[in-house]
DNA sequence: TTTTAGCACTCTACAACCCCGAGTGCTAAA
DNA sequence: TTTAGCACTCGGGGTTGTAGAGTGCTAAAA
């Protein structure tokens, strides 16, 4: 059944309200505020039915009322604005992807921290390869007798490097060898390929004495495994205590716990990733950490064989218009910087209005 | 005024009691639990010279005692018993250091981790170069024509590395004469020396037209400038919240935000970097934030030209005894680790005691 | 048919109050 | 020096009462 026009603009100023005040909102103050000239017995027919119809919720029998998830859902669908964001917001976060030159773990949390600044709620951000990684070339630098860097350069275009140190001494010409011989047998190829037999066998070919090829390996496979999704970087998780739906010690507890324990868990873009902005309310979420809670999420491509996902966790009562707002904005400054590898030299202004997220029940 | 047998005693049994229960400790539970055979009248009269001695405090005039700052100091320092880790926990710990070769600031966090899940305190741990650092080799590998790998080895032995693109070309012959430039000229300098001049100097002296030798030079600074203190990883920040006195929400935000915004501030090892641990007792700590917790906390040196620090934040009432055991032998383990460079194949029983810290004031 | 005013009703938050129990300090006797 | 006894203090928890916000229902008005 369609909403009347009325209904919706009195589940517009219930929501709003509620976000900014959480408290419940009486019929009384809907009247006098959201300017429909109707008294207030009006708007309490109106509310009985939206409760009835599921998108409002009553604390208890003489309190105002408080809209369900449902109720969100539809705000957040249809009735929410978009929200412009100062240049205040935007010089923020410009300087927080501008400023250096950054490996991709450190930009990332750098987004998050920036993000949940400016909407004072916790975020997160994580990157994963799409696929199994390999490696697409070594290199060994001989540096002196005791001591070779090992340097690999990933599918995904990320490059990694170790120290290894051989106090019994290695010789040059060796490194040389175990660069050709790694070139040859260990690039493109995942994990799982990288067996116990491969590593034996370039032992034997090279006729390693040092342990050299048994220490690279190792760098290697250690790569291969590490390069799965990332540990997620939780920033300003203390951010949550600012709301008084986590007044309660306990509530607080567990979402903090759950956001820097199994935040790992949290679903990774789904397959469809969507350039938009999802927004999942309460009950949507799987994790039966987040029931209580809402997320606000965007997940991006950076090119070269890297997904990344960064988001906002909140209580359900979140300011979802701001939210999605500045998410928008980090992430199409993420893409930029992937795509052109530049600098995002984002104009502070006058960027297109954010779009919000797609539905999802 | 030296305090009497009995004294201590009592004393030691307060600050355990209520480090265990939370709860101000009366003369009657010290009377029967702590077998010193006198009746609680006596107890009271012990209880009243020692609270005007100024080591317990009474919240109210007919509650138990708590130990005031000083009163944990005389434990810390006199009373209090070693406490013996048990397999369990060395296991754990163990676990955390040894799983894999890992990135110092990785390590250092685990290590970090490890320490907040068995004390159930937040844990917080960084690493900070001695002095200025210094790059002392350089290497630039050529990828393809658009593609070179820069690769830094710094004076402390860690190696960095950084993705160079030249969307219009590079040589092969010129990322040698690079790699001849920078490590003559740009090797062995201190941030401060890496100036603008020597930049334009060594374009001049390459002839360099792709801006191969700024990025280079860029990515050179960067690389100075970040070895500063690294930021300090803080683990199980939520941990506070297990704890009743921060069952305010007020007091455990500060202390939160303390932790994850301006942890940097934490007191870096003073000079005198002793190898013991150190306690830190309410408003001991320099910092506000601080002067009703405390911290135990000990650094360590890595070596190469690296100091870091590692610790634990508590309320003041911690468990001196568990947490101080833990640390060090944590400790111990990346001594170990920094020593042999190996992996820290520690025995996990039969380790000699912790020695706890040394007197503050 | 829809809107409005009026009214009785419900429920919470808050303050006032009381009482219990734990613990103290003091005194006088052992 | 230790102990028993006792009067006193104070916080916590439970109860009660009240004010206020908000509701649903009904009957009249538009």
């Amino acid at each position: 059944m369609e909403l009347s026009e009325r209904k919706k603009k009195i589940l517009k100023a219930v929501v709003e309200s509620y976000i900014e005040t959480a408290e419940p909102v009486g019929s009384k103050a809907i009247a006098e505020q959201a300017g429909l000239g109707v008294s207030s017995a009006t708007i309490r027919n109106e509310l009985a039915d939206l409760t009835s119809m599921g998108y409002l919720e009553q604390p208890h029998t003489s309190a105002g009322r408080i809209p369900s998830p449902q109720g969100y859902r539809i705000y957040v669908n249809e009735l929410m604005h978009h929200h412009a964001l100062s240049m205040h917001e935007t010089r923020e976060i410009n300087n927080a992807l501008n400023n250096k030159v950054k490996q991709l773990d450190v930009l990332l949390s750098e987004a998050g921290a920036v993000l949940s600044d400016l909407t004072s709620y916790p975020a997160y951000a994580m990157a994963a390869p799409a696929g199994a990684a390999t490696i697409k070339r070594f290199d060994f630098i001989f540096v002196d007798a005791h001591t070779v860097i090992a340097v690999a350069m990933l599918d995904n275009n990320s490059v990694k490097n170790k120290l290894m140190s051989f106090p019994n001494g290695i010789e040059e010409q060796f490194v040389q060898k175990l660069s050709t011989v790694f070139n040859a047998n260990f690039t493109n190829i995942t994990e799982k390929e990288l067996t116990p037999e491969l590593i034996a066998s370039a032992e034997r070919v090279t006729g390693d004495l040092t342990g050299a090829v048994a220490a690279a390996a190792s760098f290697a496979l250690n790569l291969l495994t590490e390069a799965g999704p990332s540990r997620p970087s939780v920033s300003g998780a203390s951010h949550i205590l600012d709301h008084p739906e986590f007044k309660d010690v306990d509530k607080a507890q567990k979402l903090l716990s759950y956001l820097s324990d199994n935040g790992e868990l949290m679903q990774m873009p789904t397959e469809n990733s969507g350039s938009e902005i999802r927004i999942l309310i309460g009950p949507e979420n799987v994790a039966d950490e987040l029931k209580d809670s809402s997320v606000v999420m965007a997940s991006y491509d950076l090119g070269n064989n890297m997904k990344g996902m960064i988001g906002v966790v909140g209580p359900t009562r979140m300011d979802y218009a701001k939210v999605a707002a500045h998410l928008s904005y980090v992430v199409r400054g993420l893409r930029q910087l992937a795509d052109g590898g530049k600098l995002p030299l984002m104009p502070p202004d006058l960027l297109p209005a954010p779009k919000e997220g797609k539905d999802e029940n």
